[in-house]
DNA sequence: TTTTTATAAAATGTATACAAAATTTATCAT
DNA sequence: ATGATAAATTTTGTATACATTTTATAAAAA
């Protein structure tokens, strides 16, 4: 899904290059430092700039200037405090929705999430196709909207979630269950693994950052 | 707190105006009349135009150009589910913080709202600000941030709401009963008194919506 | 030395001007 | 007439230029 405009890819761009710690942490980003960089001028710089501000990906310290919303452990446990009340709630919406060809999509990711190989990117994005595709049959644009900002914010933290030996093979079990619940229509089970999934994610990941920090 | 920022007003200025509807529904704004209309250049127009979007105020239909975003019960029943869910949580957030100071802030908000004549846009302000008091308590931006987002989206259905002729009354019971729980330290009842408040609100205004749309 | 004030530099915000894209209108063929 | 194609208009996106604000620097007073 590629975006003729320039300014769309200019923002995927900067997006990743706040996750691979490409731009300077801790300082403010000088917009015509950007500009050069980028090699566009300071307007469309601008527009990134404030809707990367808007979701959370900067933030603005103080009187001015906005900067990298650093790391930091208790930010990536209300992501996924919010996450894990959020997306049970979306699912059951989606639950009445869920037809053979949504599920069948939803097992296809999980298979391609087993492909060896994937980076830790890929596997994020996988990771959020698989959820994405089930809480879109909810038909819920305003709940979706907000659950998929939170999922890229913690696409920030996805590296360290990582970084546990056995949390791939955990969470795919997890995947696989929370589909047979779907299958059968056991809503409140499906709720509850998912939640608990998400809860897990969470605390590994709050834990990890407390002591690496 | 008035910004020296002109696009600052110019952004409380246009949410206000779209909250009025007087900005037109249905189609597209046009970056140069609405240049026109709020004497000021396209680019502060754009930035705020953006940021609208980004909160939730404006849609893009499809390929060009945002429009205000139409009042929908679903929009409505989503943003209350979200906060009957989020506001409990930030709350046990802020148990703990909650002295003397913070409830008596909250308490003298409860008696601004007593006051006979208010309008329905400072009735509003105040109930949120009621709300945000606690909320602020508990130290958590990025709670804090998405719960207020979802508040200011919220106030354009602010006006439908009070429409209900005991609204008043019975929200300012459940303010009382709330804040009363509080100071009692008893978390569990604060939380269920706020969900069941934020819950009840929702479906007053859904009904509502559903009857007269 | 420390603090204050004035000046200079840098950075941001906004306006104007131009380029690219999209939409509408007009023209032509069927 | 109807539909497709092409020109004209509108609208948006971006660059440059200027104004305002903020930050840094230097000079003066305590």
């Amino acid at each position: 899904m590629i975006s003729k405009q320039p300014a769309e890819t200019l923002y995927i761009q900067m997006k990743q290059d706040i996750r691979d710690n490409k731009l300077p942490l801790g300082t403010p980003l000088k917009q015509e430092q950007l500009s050069n960089q980028y090699g566009v001028s300071r307007i469309p710089i601008r527009d990134v700039l404030q809707r990367l501000k808007n979701e959370g990906w900067l933030i603005t310290s103080g009187k001015r200037g906005a900067m990298v919303n650093p790391l930091n452990a208790t930010e990536a446990e209300d992501l996924y405090l919010m996450r894990s009340d959020l997306e049970p709630l979306i699912l059951g919406y989606a639950m009445t929705h869920l037809n053979h060809q949504i599920i069948g999509k939803a097992t296809d990711i999980l298979e391609q999430l087993e492909q060896p190989g994937l980076t830790i990117q890929t596997h994020g994005e996988l990771n959020w196709q698989f959820h994405g595709v089930l809480y879109q049959a909810a038909n819920r644009p305003t709940l979706f909207n907000n659950i998929n900002n939170l999922h890229q914010l913690c696409s920030r933290y996805i590296g360290f979630q990582n970084m546990e030996l056995n949390y791939q093979k955990n969470s795919q079990k997890e995947h696989y269950q929370l589909l047979n619940a779907l299958q059968k229509k056991q809503l409140g089970q499906a709720q509850q693994i998912l939640k608990q999934h998400i809860s897990q994610a969470g605390k590994n990941l709050v834990a990890y950052l407390n002591n690496h920090m």
